[in-house]
Formats: structure tokens, sequence, C-alpha cells
DNA sequence: GATGAATGAGTCTTCATTCAT
DNA sequence: GATGAATGAAGACTCATTCAT
């Protein structure tokens, strides 16, 4: 068994709390409240020091979006039971997904709002690192589509576009939330967009999204 | 009739060649580009003067982009005829916004990947002018579903949260086309959604988006 | 007559002020001590004002430079009396150029042995514009050389490299000086160089460099 | 016959290790690109280890120079021949010289515009430890014109002041061609100043630099 | 002896806003 | 009203040197 040498553990641990630093600060102020200053004396790191796990701001910036966004995508990933049936699966997911955004809603306001880090390009080369977190979700829609259209559960849809159809209202539904514009409930609004859901995706004759 | 005074003429163009400059900079270069010495120089203006027409930068930015907001949804709102059926207009309403969009891309661009001025206070006082849009587009759609419910040719949804989903579809499309992320051509994308909204609100049996 | 406007003296002030502020950095701590935050601070200027004048910390000194070495050139020039026989003025001028440079000797003790700027390019382009200085004073000791060599005063020798070589010598004979590693006087110097170049140039039975 | 015991030769081999990344850094890139990251990683040693060989980085660079000077001296003492005439001898060591300087072009294109570490001092004291180079190479040409002068073979030259100009017109001729403004080619131009010396030292019948 | 993580002062540069003219 | 020079706070990033391990 590898022995974890302790310097490993500072490490990790400088880097843990970098990116919470980073994180706490743009939820609280947003991207362009992230210094380095700031960032390190929150972290209780010399600001130099910063430099030393990260490249520069924007990797820093990155990395922190990147591990919130690994934990929700596993958090959303956990909520769904594959052995339930598709459209049970759908039901989990878009509503896994409402859930963990509104735990992380510090955090989305800033990060919804302002979607610059996604296309920018790092000092190596183009970086759409990000973007993969949002084709990983897709994917995962897509999956329960296709299984649902194969069982004949489900409406024959394309399922690529309908997948990114779901997420982008999903996304959107939790983002008026987040911004406090929501004019119902989050139980509401998540009832209303499965009802759409299963409007679009199941016969006509069962729109409970319960079943 | 009242008579326009030459200040005032001189006042409005300088406003207009200021939130021009404005936008051009957005346009070409994103928000962190719209610095007052840029827009004074390229709007021909000294760089005092622009603290004569807007009380601070986010201002300026924001009456920059209300009135971009605002030609677009006269853009759409030209492209839809009154007369015709509410899916009729509810097509032409998509339609003509995915072009309109496209035709600012450059624009959008920044906007959609930078939604900072959203919600920003400004000195004065909360700012969700912007908002203001958004709202008008989706009652818009709003009233062509309601329309469309009672004269029993679309489904019976409830029309505000459908308007709103509509929406954020259409503009998520019009999104991923300005950032390049778009898997299919601008008419394979419309005749996609618009399939998807027949889907949704029409008669299972006669889903061409045509009719 | 051209009125000078108000503020184009101050302009002109502002940079006389940069520039000898930053002359007087160079020569007492040389370039590395060139801080834009301490020349600010010399000329009474707030830091960002240096930037209304000078492009970035490259230009500033570049210009700090050829001013001096434009002052230089203009020094040693007019020690030379242009009705003075050939060899008359070649002693002027090596003469002179030894003087001024001692005059200027803590300003040189840096500008000898840092020569970075010569050939660094600033961001417009390349830049030597700072040779500039050097080969228009070799210019006219090869002027002077063609004269004297036409009029049979000098040995026929290839003007060009010469020149060359006349202000190397002299330049290393002040750099000597100017470093404190000289073995003689000033005066000893320039005599030993000037009867150096008699021995070279002039008929071997008349080496007094007085004649 | 002293043992040489494992740690010093370990010691000397980290210390040449350190020297040739150093001069390889000057060549390459300029002293301010000397950074202790980068040469110890060049070297291949912790970056702290430079500590145990060297003060700190002046003296680092002192060394590094040192070696190269002390190099190229050899290099240029070794094409000599002792046993040749004092003529045959200067022309050697001029041209060696040239030659020498010339291999080194990428070193010297550094050390010539940057002189700034001749002079400085070090941690512990006054440092013209580089200047002894200089001096040893001038004493060389010192003692052949000595000899040349006692034999009658040069004119009857003051040797201390023409070795110093002959050492820096060699030096200006290398320094020309390194910094890419020469304007001929290396042997047109070791061939010009050849001439001008033989002008100088030799009779005026005889001014073949062959002979 | 060796390591390399950590420090933190130091550097250039940008820019919104003000205000004397 | 209009100008644009001046301000000065702020920010990203570097690097010689130290020191706990």
């Amino acid at each position: 068994m590898a022995r974890v040498s302790r310097s490993a553990i500072l490490q990790d641990y400088r880097t843990r709390s970098l990116l919470e630093s980073t994180r706490k600060i743009i939820a609280a102020h947003g991207f362009d409240a992230v210094t380095m200053d700031r960032v390190a004396a929150q972290a209780g790191i010399a600001k130099g020091g910063i430099y030393l796990y990260f490249r520069n701001k924007h990797e820093l910036i990155v990395a922190a979006i990147e591990e919130i966004a690994s934990e929700m995508l596993r958090g959303i990933e956990t909520r769904v039971d594959p052995r339930a049936s598709p459209w049970k699966r759908l039901c989990q997911l878009v509503c896994g997904q409402i859930e963990v955004m509104e735990q992380h809603r510090d955090l989305l306001r800033t990060l919804l709002l302002d979607r610059r880090h996604l296309l920018r390009r790092t000092g190596g080369g183009p970086s759409r690192r990000l973007l993969k977190y949002r084709e990983r979700h897709e994917l995962h829609i897509r999956k329960i589509l296709e299984e649902g259209i194969r069982r004949r559960i489900f409406q024959p849809v394309d399922p690529a576009p309908v997948a990114f159809y779901i997420n982008e209202m999903t996304v959107s539904t939790a983002q008026r939330r987040v911004l406090g514009l929501a004019p119902s409930s989050q139980k509401a609004e998540v009832e209303g967009l499965l009802r759409f859901l299963s409007l679009l995706l199941r016969d006509r004759q069962s729109t409970d999204p319960k079943s």
C-alpha cells in the first residue's frame, strides 16, 4: 500500500484550500473579485505561492469551476437510480439537477451570469475543458432518451437535440430561481417542467409525472 | 409641435454616437475592452464628455445593451404577421428571433457569455431594466400561445412557463450557433426546434412545421 | 509668430522633467533602478502620468538616452572649428569627445557598461534609433579623414574603417576614465591618443600633435 | 599525491554543471533570463543547492563569465606561436581573438552589450575579478610590442597605451560582427585591422600584413 | 548535504473618474 | 458645455533567498 508522503498531503491541502477560497470569492463577489491577493489571503498562503499550484489566474479559476462542475455532476448522477425506468430516471435527473444547482446557488449565480471562462483559451492552447461537463451531462440525458425510445416508452424524437433542449430548459429554470426571478416554488417549477417533458415524450393520455 | 432646440439635437447625436461606439467595442472585443478612453476616441468625443450623457461606465454599457435589445426585439416583431395563425406566428417568431440574433452574432457572442450587467445595480439603484426586454418577448410568445389554446389549435398547456421554455430554447439554440458549437446548419436547427414545438403544442398527427 | 499654448508648455515641461528624472536615476543607480514609481516620484508626477508622455518604460529610457546622446553630440560638434585644418579638427573632435564624455561621467558609466537598449526593439518594431548617433559621429570623423586624405595631409587610409577605429579608441579611452581605470590624467591620455593617431595618419617626421 | 575524495569530485561536477547551464542561458537569452530556478533546472540540481556552491546569483554569473573568459583567453593564446616574429605573433593574436570571439558569438552578444557585472561588487567586497582577464590579455599584447620595439621591427611606440588600443579595436571589431553590424566579411575585417596596425607599427614601405 | 516549497517585496501597466481651464 | 491631463488605486506576475524536512 502506497504510503502517502507528508508533502503530498500538504500539496493536496494547499490546492484544496486555494480552490475553496477561489470558489468562495466567486460565489460572493463574482469573477472580477477574484484577485490573486485576495485568494492568497483567504487561503492563508503568500501571494506568490499560488503560482506553485496554478500557472496563472485563469487556470486557477478554471480549476475552481471544474471542481464544482464535477461535484455537481456527481451529485446529480448519484440521484439517478440506474435500475429505474427511463422516464423515472429522467425525472430524477431533472429534479436532481435543479436541486443540486439550488444547493450551489451562490456560486451558480456567478457561473450562469458570467460564462466568459467557458471558451477562453489557456496559455497552452484552446481550452474548452469546461464544455466537457455540459457534454457529459447531455450525453447522460441522451442515453435515457434513447433507451426510452427503444422501449417505446417515449415518442420517437431525435435524441440529440432533445437532450440539448431538456438540459437548456432545466438550466434556465435553475438560473431563474437562482437569480430570484422565479414566479413559483421550486417544487412547482420542477413539476411544471416535468409536465412539459411528459407532454412531449410520453403518451398524451398519461401526463402524470409521478408514474 | 415642440421645436427641437439645436442643443437637443446635438445631445441626441452625441448619445447615439457613444452608444454605437460602445456597441462596436463590445461586439469586437467584449465588455472588458470597453474603456472610457476607447469609447470616447471612437465616438470622437472627449473622454470627460461621456459623463455628461451617462452617469458612469455601467450606465453607458447598459444603455448600449438596451439599445441593441430594443432593436432586436423590433426586428423580431416586424417579422410576425399579426393576421397569421398562432402556429404560423410562433414559427415566424422563433425563426425571426434566430435570424435576428444571427445578424448580431458578434455582439451576442459577448452578450450571451457575459450577462454580468443583467442584474448589477447602478449608482442610483437596482437595474433590472434589461430584464424588461426578455419579459416583453416572453409576453409576446404567451399571447400567441393563449390565442392558440383558446382557438383549440394548441394543446391546453400552461402558457406562462411554456412561453418561458420556448424563449429559452430559442436563445440556447442561437447561443450555440453564435459560439460556433452548433452541430448543424441554421435552417436545420430552426426546423428541429419547430418540430419540437409542434410535437408539443399541436396534434400528434400533424407535425409538419410548414403547415 | 505662433503663440505657444499654455498646455503645450506644461506638456513640454513634464516631458523634460520626466527625462531628467530618468537620466538622474540612470546616472546614479543604473538602468535597473529606473522604475516607473521612482521616476514619477522624482518628477513629481503621478505614476500613471508617465504613460501620458511615454508609451512604456523602454520608450522612456530610450528617449532619455537619446536626449543625452544628442546633447553630447552637439557639445562635441560645437567644439570643432569647421575652418580649421583636418588634423586640427580631428584633434578638436577627439579631445572634445573625451571632455564631453567626462562631463557626463556618471551617466556614461551606466551607458557604456549597459548597452542592452542599443538594439532592443520597441513595441512598434525594430528600434536601432540609438545607433544613429554613433553613425552620425563616425560620419563626422570620416568626412574629416576624407578631406585630409584628399588634401594629402593624411596618409591614404581607408576612411570608413579608420573612422570606426578612431571612434572606438576614443570611446574606450573615455570609458576607462569614467570607470576609474585610467592609468594617467585626462590630458595625458588625450595626448597619447592623438600621438597615436598622428603616427598613423601623418608623416612620420612630424608627429607633434600640436601642429 | 592527494587523493581526491568522492565528495570533492561531486562538488566539482556540480559546479561545472551549474556554470555551464548559466552560460547557456546567458548565451541564449541574456542576463535577465538567468534565474536561479532555470539554472537549477537546467543543471539538474535543486534550486537551494546552488547556494552551496555560490554565495548568490551575482557570484554565479561572475563565475560563469570568468570561466568563459578564461577559456577564450586560452584559446587565443594557443593560436600564437611563441617562436614566430613579433609581427606574426601580433597577427596571430588579433586574428585568433576575433576567431575565438566569433566562436562564442551568442555568449558575447550578451557579454558585450551588458557589462554590468564587470564592476558590481559582490556581497563580500569589490569584484573587479573580471578585469583581470582583460589585463592579462593586454599584457600579452604589450610583451609582443615590447619585443618588436626592442628588435626594431616596430616603431618605437609607447607599448602600454598601444596595447590597450589594439585590444579595444579588436574587441570593437568583434563586437560589431557579433551584433550583425559589420559591413564586410570577417576575413576582410581582420585584414583591415591588421593593415591598420601595420601602418602604425611597421615601416611605411612594407605594409603587407602577410610578411 | 540536498531539497524545493514558501515568502513577499517589487514591477509594469491599466483605467474610471475628477476638475481646472 | 466640453476638454483631456492628471490621479492613484489596483492587479497579475516574478524571483532571489530562506529554511524546515
